[in-house]
RNA sequence: GCCCCCAUCGUCUAGUGGCCUAGGACACCACCCUUUCAAGGUGGCGGCACGGGUUCGAAUCCCGUUGGGGGUGCCA
């Protein structure tokens, strides 16, 4: 019966930002732990930003990192846009019972007022002209003297002088109800006990309180979490940073990742920071939740990322990878490369590129790499060597590693160099996965073909 | 401008008055391992913003300063 409801409202944008993404798993493992419920409530009353697809991509996105719409702990997606009429029942409540009324000042008349009295902001000039509702005219709320203490699981108490907060908006001039009023209906009508949301909105809060309270209503449990910023230390913008979930998952970070590092976010998980969502969620708690703004670093979060792709066994690997794969590629010779690549990868996203030499004709050639490796005035002697060995020894790493190992004593260098030339000459470059098992894979006739080619143009 | 929030290594964090000579992770550097590159191992660099209090004792409590951030719409 006091299940706690938890609740999150994001406005359909077209993308998923990485901020709610955090917000999101916040709000899941509080509701899940606690045997709560997670609605999700679109929040689409500006109809500017409103499409049908928007939401079926922050179902996708919620999915994706694990918050799922068929547990049972999940309720939703309601839409706000459903819940007008309630809204404006509200307004007229509120209007009644004095705590709103209506002005109809224009915000250019505001101004003009504002700054011919040297002030700024709206002074309540409307409050006591008993007007009724009438077009272009806009309900705002009675702004009471006193203070309003806001009680914040993350924050304490935060105090706020009402007599800073002016006369605001509750109901637009053609109609509609601003999101501050909606807001507040929805969370009321759905039963939310607990408002866990970024910091951004914690001005919001003694604004909301406020209308709770005037609509006889006890206010939810509030909680704010610090907002997630930039190199430059301001809030993840759509415009500069990269912040659309969906990039991630396109550019092959691992769900898992992504969702233990969000979660490392303005909270720890313990001992060590690499936690699975299992052993997380039943143990987070607002109460620990920091309360300065993180950093979205990327380049923890590809550590992360590399953490997560070496944890996974081959075959999930290789299937974990195959939305990556170009279509034509054989699977199999990608398939005995995957332990080789396998400790090499960021992201998912790189592993073609990892083993792109087995599947094209005749790899790139990287010059540097060439030129280094051929410059020492042995390559080209042992690279023909090699290809001797080759052409008649068992096809398998150990014994092609075996039979460079012995060219290398004749030419008193190391495995590494001894190595270089083949490798430029089979994957085009000096770097790569383990040359003695991309040999293997690669097969001998193919392997011999590059590795004679290289001799040629070696020689010209 | 006004309101609000925040302040531990470069970054994410542990730390809730003595266990702190401040721990871990990412990044960086060195070394080891080594089949290139990685991965892995070892070690290193590096921090309680500043100033006052309170206390036998402050990273931890209070005040101020400074510095960040958020909000200030008929957006959400």
């Amino acid at each position: 019966m006091n299940a706690p409801r938890y609740r999150f409202a994001p406005s359909p944008t077209g993308f998923f930002h990485v901020g709610g993404a955090r917000t999101a798993l916040f709000n899941w493992a509080l509701a899940r732990q606690s045997g709560g419920t997670f609605v999700l409530r679109i929040e689409d009353t500006d109809e500017a930003r409103n499409r049908p697809e928007w939401t079926q991509g922050i179902i996708d996105s919620l999915a994706w990192i694990g918050i799922s719409a068929d547990d049972p702990h999940f309720e939703g997606p309601l839409f706000q846009s459903e819940f007008f009429d309630a809204h404006l029942d509200a307004a007229r409540r509120l209007h009644e019972s004095g705590h709103a009324y209506y002005c109809e000042m224009t915000p250019d008349e505001i101004q003009a007022r504002a700054a011919a009295e040297g002030t700024t902001g709206y002074g309540g000039w409307s409050r006591d002209l008993g007007l009724g509702p009438g077009a272009g005219r806009v309900l705002r709320f009675r702004v009471p003297a006193g203070t309003t203490v806001v009680h914040d699981l993350v924050r304490g108490e935060v105090e706020f002088d009402n007599a800073t907060i002016e006369d605001f908006v509750l109901v637009r001039g053609n109609g509609t109800p601003v999101f501050i009023l909606a807001n507040v209906v929805d969370d009321m009508s759905m039963r939310i006990t607990h408002v866990v949301r970024a910091e951004e909105h914690l001005p919001n809060t003694p604004k909301q309180q406020m209308i709770w309270e005037a609509l006889g209503e006890q206010p939810p449990i509030w909680a704010h979490v610090p907002v997630l910023v930039n190199e430059q230390r301001k809030k993840l913008s759509k415009r500069r940073d990269k912040v659309a979930l969906e990039q991630y998952r396109e550019e092959g970070y691992l769900a898992d990742a992504m969702v233990n590092y969000l979660m490392t976010l303005g909270w720890s998980p313990g001992d060590t920071e690499i936690q699975p969502w299992s052993a997380m969620e039943p143990v987070f708690r607002l109460e620990d939740v920091n309360k300065s703004p993180a950093f979205f670093d990327l380049k923890k979060l590809a550590a992360f990322n590399g953490d997560y792709i070496r944890m996974l066994s081959a075959d999930e690997l290789a299937a974990a990878c195959e939305p990556w794969l170009p279509a034509e590629w054989d699977r199999a010779p990608f398939r005995q490369m995957v332990p080789y690549i396998q400790e090499r990868l960021k992201t998912l996203a790189e592993a073609p590129a990892a083993v792109d030499f087995l599947y094209v004709h005749d790899p790139a050639v990287d010059q540097e790499s060439w030129d280094k490796a051929f410059a020492p005035d042995y390559a080209l002697a042992l690279l023909r060597d090699v290809i001797g060995a080759y052409e008649t020894c068992t096809w398998d790493h150990g014994t092609l590693k075996a039979a460079m190992e012995d060219l290398m004593t004749r030419y008193d260098v190391k495995l590494g160099k001894a190595s270089a030339a083949t490798r430029v000459a089979v994957t085009g470059r000096s770097v790569g996965p383990p040359l003695f098992e991309a040999l293997e894979v690669l097969g001998r006739d193919e392997s011999l073909r590059r590795m004679r080619d290289a001799v040629t143009r070696a020689e010209s």
